[in-house]
DNA sequence: GTGCATGCAAAGTCTTTGCAGGATA
DNA sequence: TATCCTGCAAAGACTTTGCATGCAC
């Protein structure tokens, strides 16, 4: 229980109650190696909690984003929200074209790059998104 | 009419029937400064041509994607897919958080870097998407 | 003329919303 | 107890598909 309180404390901060489904959530999202669909997530909570439902969990998703305690990402070609627990490192992905998995990218080449672009153009700067394609060893 | 036989060229190169919706499609495309999405692109095309159908607009685009002729995206937190006249350089982006506004930027710092992450990975580059997210002059 | 493209209508998938009951603070 | 959260069902938005007709080659 102890890594629970993490996740409640988060909450707390953000002045968020503290509800199962939160809490489950944000577990879940840390645990995971890329970001998940909401359809995933709600399958690995349904495992965990005796009842919940797919717009809870799309309720879910969007107060977390809307507090900061999670991003969205979409994938080119691929039509469906997915969402990461935010870490303060933040990370990008390698993703395969032909089974979609992905791969974790620590290093980030670009903040300096995207802080002089926003001052060219005059934009505050809220962040960036970078996720290189390729086909996986897998599937070559 | 001059233009026009750049977009007939690139659909008989690929093996494409030449069709009036296929070469509109593709000189809106090039004409637009942003990616666009299907809906705004029918709303052109009904402008141009007598007779559209919304279902013809998406079947163009996958059609052009599959061919390599366009280039399909989507923004984080809009869940409309947008598709981009697909140029030799290719471009990233600057959006706007507020309103959506996007601004082309010219050079792209990430070819070199992405080459190394797909070898160290075992990946066979395919491409890369960079958009920078922020807030823009108007919306401060 | 043959085969692919298109219009039209219907269905499909993902996501959002309204409302009543339930849980949190 | 007041307020926010959740389940359930229905609606909404975007996209895809089947079929008959029309157009490109």
């Amino acid at each position: 229980m102890a890594e629970n309180n993490v996740y409640r404390k988060l909450l707390m901060q953000k002045g968020l109650r503290i509800t199962n489904v939160r809490v489950k959530v944000l577990e879940i999202l840390d645990g995971a190696e890329t970001p998940m669909t909401v359809e995933e997530v709600f399958n690995l909570l349904r495992n965990m909690i005796t009842s919940v439902n797919l717009s809870t969990v799309y309720r879910t998703m969007d107060v977390l984003l809307k507090n900061g305690l999670v991003e969205k990402t979409t994938l080119m070609d691929f039509n469906k929200s997915m969402y990461e627990y935010k870490r303060v490192e933040h990370k990008h992905h390698l993703v395969c074209t032909v089974c979609n998995r992905m791969i974790s990218i620590e290093d980030c080449p670009i903040d300096e790059y995207a802080r002089e672009m926003c001052n060219k153009q005059g934009f505050e700067l809220t962040g960036h998104k970078l996720e290189i394609y390729g086909i996986c060893p897998n599937c070559k």
